[in-house]
DNA sequence: GTCATTAAATGTACGATGTACACTTAATTT
DNA sequence: AAATTAAGTGTACATCGTACATTTAATGAC
């Protein structure tokens, strides 16, 4: 295969440019991460973050979402770009850069034929296995940066169900920062940003007597997520 | 010019990568940024980042380092990697992905005679020509970071002297956030950290009384870099 | 040499925020 | 009806952030 490259540009060794995605999911209050076996050489069947090649005709962000959607079937999933990953050798099979992206969904909503098309398993934070190439480095710098998101961005509402209670709520962060957090202090401060919406059903699945449902105001997001703003959690 | 790519991958239109600083400088009381003009097409004579094409066997951090050297003879510098641009049309002279890199530097300690031979100039930040491409969206990226970092990083300490007076620093803090900060507060917090020495020297320059001048503490500057930290300065 | 000028240096009081902590309530199961 | 389980609630104290005015050291002008 040969490729043309304009001369004004004097380059000799054009790239292959890849992007790799890093997927987030909570359930049973574990963080997890949706792993894909590996389908082509090198390193065929073994664990691997979800990849493909940049198009021709598209942004890295576009190559994201579509890598994403190829796997799990969703679309508008929060994705933000992580890395740039550029060691020569990373990929022993040609020079690669790996753009890294980090997405956050809701595993309930994902499509698990997909999934299973593509090998493809939820693996929790702790029970990662050895992935390929520089695969274990990009999920650290996810988890990294996932843990200083929480702390400024609302992102644990892309996480969760549209209808949560507070415990499942402060189940995520637990999650996060591996930390137990004071029940009392963690509703004071959610609910003093006024971004939850009180509804009138409880979910009665985690115990006797029932939580209340709450579900995510809109429009407080938005203005938060733009202005940016501090999550109030101690953590 | 013509490339082999590995057949394993289905790729049909590999890419240029290329790598563009964004130089910060510090003095006279202002943010400054070293702008280059264009010696090549397209867009050549061109306000410009600095940039350059990614070599063959180097990784994007080690390309950003010799860029950065080519046009200020510093090594050792300050550069952490920005966001990968990739927009298909972002440069019309072909397709190129450029990866930004943000790099803090000492004014006085550049070659001046290699940035004359780059037609560089430093400007002020609000008076930052049209740059080509996206480069302008580069620098208010590395803008925001810069005023993300300098909370929770000392990077501060990279744009100033070896030896500073804290009215010169807290100047550099006005000029990131382009606020009036007061006095009393911020060298009660700058000093709380226990990272400066007080030095037996004044300098004169500044005013009759003279201001003490400062250096840095690394060993502790090191274990807060790494530990991460709170930059205890209210903006 | 005294006075005026300039910027540097210093401390405190108040309000806001963060943090630790224990009992009651609702519903189910035995 | 008694026991069990997780959900829900409020207060007191410590820490941190923030506003604010006067004194000090040195030089230059008269």
């Amino acid at each position: 295969m040969s490729v043309v490259i304009p001369e004004i540009y004097n380059v000799h060794t054009p790239l292959l440019v890849a992007v790799d995605c890093i997927i987030f999911g909570f359930n049973e209050c574990e963080l997890k991460l949706l792993l894909v076996k590996r389908q082509m050489e090198p390193a065929r069947g073994e664990w691997s973050l979800m990849g493909g090649f940049l198009g021709e005709h598209e942004s890295l962000d576009e190559a994201a979402a579509r890598i994403l959607n190829q796997l799990t079937g969703l679309t508008d999933v929060y994705l933000d770009q992580l890395y740039a990953h550029s060691d020569p050798d990373r990929d022993p099979g040609a020079r690669v850069i790996s753009v890294s992206y980090y997405a956050l969904i809701k595993i309930s909503q994902h499509n698990q034929e997909l999934a299973k098309e593509h090998d493809a398993e939820w693996f929790k934070l702790s029970e990662i296995p050895k992935l390929i190439f520089d695969h274990n480095l990009m999920v650290d710098m996810a988890l990294q940066l996932l843990r200083k998101q929480a702390k400024t961005k609302p992102v644990g509402f892309e996480l969760l169900p549209e209808k949560f209670t507070l415990p499942q709520l402060q189940a995520l962060y637990e999650a996060i920062y591996q930390k137990e957090l004071d029940r009392r202090n963690f509703r004071k401060n959610v609910l003093s940003m006024g971004m939850l919406e009180k509804l009138d059903e409880k979910d009665k699945t985690g115990s006797r007597k029932g939580a209340w449902l709450y579900r995510f105001n809109i429009s407080k997001y938005e203005s938060f997520r733009n202005q940016g703003f501090f999550f109030n959690v101690s953590v």
